[in-house]
DNA sequence: TACATTTGTAAGTGATTACTCACTTTTGTG
DNA sequence: CACAAAAGTGAGTAATCACTTACAAATGTA
């Protein structure tokens, strides 16, 4: 990827989030990044393969984040990075930004975009199983379906304190 | 109100969840309220008007939603209707996309709309007190969180299904 | 009936939209 | 160096946007 092409993502990004995709301009993003509008163009298309290169890059960054968890095999450690994660998260503004619009850009897309959580679900799964709990399969659901509700929280209520909710969580799990 | 200012309202409505609020147009509006684009303006002002009006319908509903519930004395009573709400979401097409175009409008109104919740909150909370929960006010924020979470995967995931995490979450607190 | 107010319409408005095109500059390669 | 391909520009384009305005129809009220 070119210096420019990075640039436009990164301002794409920072719009995005802050307005979201359908309400910011072509023109805006080419301001922004410094560059002429027709660039975007020849290097993405469309401004849908703005939004692409964003999912791409958020499935790429997810791996990453489970890449930790996935390999590990004792349940107890996989429940604790989970949890751990939310710091993760939020450790620069960029970062933040950064998944914030992967959330918000769910319901422009009106997709789940489940597959990213897909391996993360299993290693929890197998986690569960292996601390016999009674219903593995919907334990893990479950505390991703609960990570995602604290996140969605944490993203839209500025006074909500993320890491509260994850030490309640490690709390219920006896961690 | 007038049965065209109802039209409006409901083609607003059905269009804003479809296609989001930016990206639906006032004259999409009129033509599926089947009235002239200019009658908008005058009852609703602006487009943002329009969003004002049902997000305030929002607010009404929710308050009825809760009703019940807030009167409820019996703390394990109070945790059954709250975990029985999730059907009354999904009662009609029409129902379900309504509460669906609540949880989307957060994203592009950046606004967590908290204290919609706040009446719910405090019952959940006192429940939690008379059950003898450690403690009563995180346990109540992280129920509605997770129906949060439940919630907004149900909308956006179309294979979710609501009810059986609802069961999952009675049988977590022993109903 | 008379007449003022409200409700409704249709044809505009300038601004902005995503995107194209003709063109120049930079870069890689023999 | 020569020269083709890639990167980059800036001024266009038609379409669409939220909103206005001048006017007509319906309604309430005396």
């Amino acid at each position: 990827m070119t210096e420019k092409q990075e640039k436009i993502l990164n301002a794409a990004l920072e719009l995005f989030a802050e307005e979201g995709f359908r309400n910011t301009s072509t023109s805006k993003v080419a301001k922004r990044a410094g560059v002429s509008e027709g660039l975007i163009f020849r290097h993405f298309e469309n401004k849908d393969g703005l939004l692409e290169a964003i999912v791409r890059e958020g499935e790429e960054r997810a791996k990453h984040l489970f890449a930790d968890i996935v390999l590990e095999t004792d349940p107890k450690e996989v429940l604790r990075k989970t949890f751990n994660m939310g710091e993760k998260l939020n450790k620069s503004p960029e970062t933040a930004n950064f998944w914030k619009l992967q959330y918000k850009i769910k319901w422009e897309l009106e997709d789940y975009m489940g597959h990213k959580l897909e391996p993360l679900e299993r290693a929890l799964e197998s986690a569960f199983s292996k601390l016999n709990y009674p219903n593995p399969e919907l334990e893990a659901r479950f505390v991703l379906t609960t990570m995602d509700g604290f996140a969605t929280r944490f993203y839209l209520d500025k006074g909500f304190d993320l890491e509260s909710g994850m030490e309640f969580l490690r709390s219920k799990y006896g961690l």
